[in-house]
DNA sequence: TACCATT
């Protein structure tokens, strides 16, 4: 079989759909019902946790044509699918490319390490040390919560922060323009950070207060935590804790 | 602006 190149036609042009807030036992087959009443679909994926293969709750379909794609919107966006008790958000896709570029520049450049001397770092440095005090002579001191140790092997699902691949930390109360440059530097320090995000409004392109630090060691990440909740942030005072699923409440 | 997710 061999795949024919699809005409590039305004009309079929943009016809990508993302797809958040699925219900992580959603198939893939399950997704393509649910949208193939709005057109034809061309391709679909759902993204899963490449330690876990659960799924992320977020995929994307890909319509024949653009009208397709709206009226799936239309029909779908805010809507609970059957069985689901959350809405899911359908949008259209981001052009891949240029996004994920910004961050791997982003780590590379801003060097996560070294770029903070003082308080922070003299903390990591001190947490360090500590480690290799554990290691070498069993010593096991209040910022080495080992019995933690147990639980990181069990793919920790319920595990508050824990997606599978790292620590995930909530990160509160960043400035309008803050970007991810600040949390390499905040949290580098502390040890193996595998990912950070600032969270914008798709329209302004400010960061909406919020983002997320994921990191791979537990004893890391909660000094990290231990240290950077209550840090002044230039006028600001952060919450630092690890993240959790559910939506604020009161 | 209190809990992401962009193949």
């Amino acid at each position: 079989m061999v795949s024919y190149a699809r005409p590039s036609s305004a009309s079929i042009r943009d016809a990508n759909l993302y797809v958040s807030g699925l219900p992580k036992t959603m198939t893939q087959k399950e997704l393509e019902q649910l949208f193939s009443q709005y057109g034809r679909i061309i391709t679909s994926r759902i993204l899963v946790d490449q330690v876990t293969g659960i799924s992320r709750g977020v995929g994307f379909i890909r319509f024949d044509k653009r009208i397709e794609a709206e009226e799936a919107i239309k029909g779908l966006n805010g809507q609970k699918p059957p069985g689901a008790t959350e809405p899911i958000t359908v949008k259209f896709a981001n052009n891949p490319s240029q996004k994920t570029n910004q961050a791997i520049l982003s780590q590379l450049y801003q060097s996560p390490n070294r770029r903070y001397p003082g308080p922070l770092a003299q903390q990591a440095q001190r947490f360090r040390l500590d480690n290799l005090l554990n290691m070498a002579y069993g010593v096991k001191s209040r910022f080495s919560p080992m019995t933690i140790d147990g639980m990181t092997s069990l793919a920790g699902i319920n595990i508050p922060g824990h997606p599978g691949t790292g620590w995930c930390i909530f990160v509160y109360n960043l400035a309008p323009d803050a970007d991810e440059s600040i949390l390499w530097q905040m949290f580098g320090p502390f040890g193996a950070v595998t990912n950070v995000k600032v969270i914008r409004d798709f329209n302004t392109n400010k960061c909406k207060g919020f983002g997320f630090v994921t990191m791979t060691n537990y004893d890391e990440a909660a000094m990290a935590i231990a240290s950077l909740n209550g840090y002044r942030l230039g006028d600001r005072v952060l919450q630092v804790s690890f993240k959790t699923n559910k939506t604020h409440k009161a």
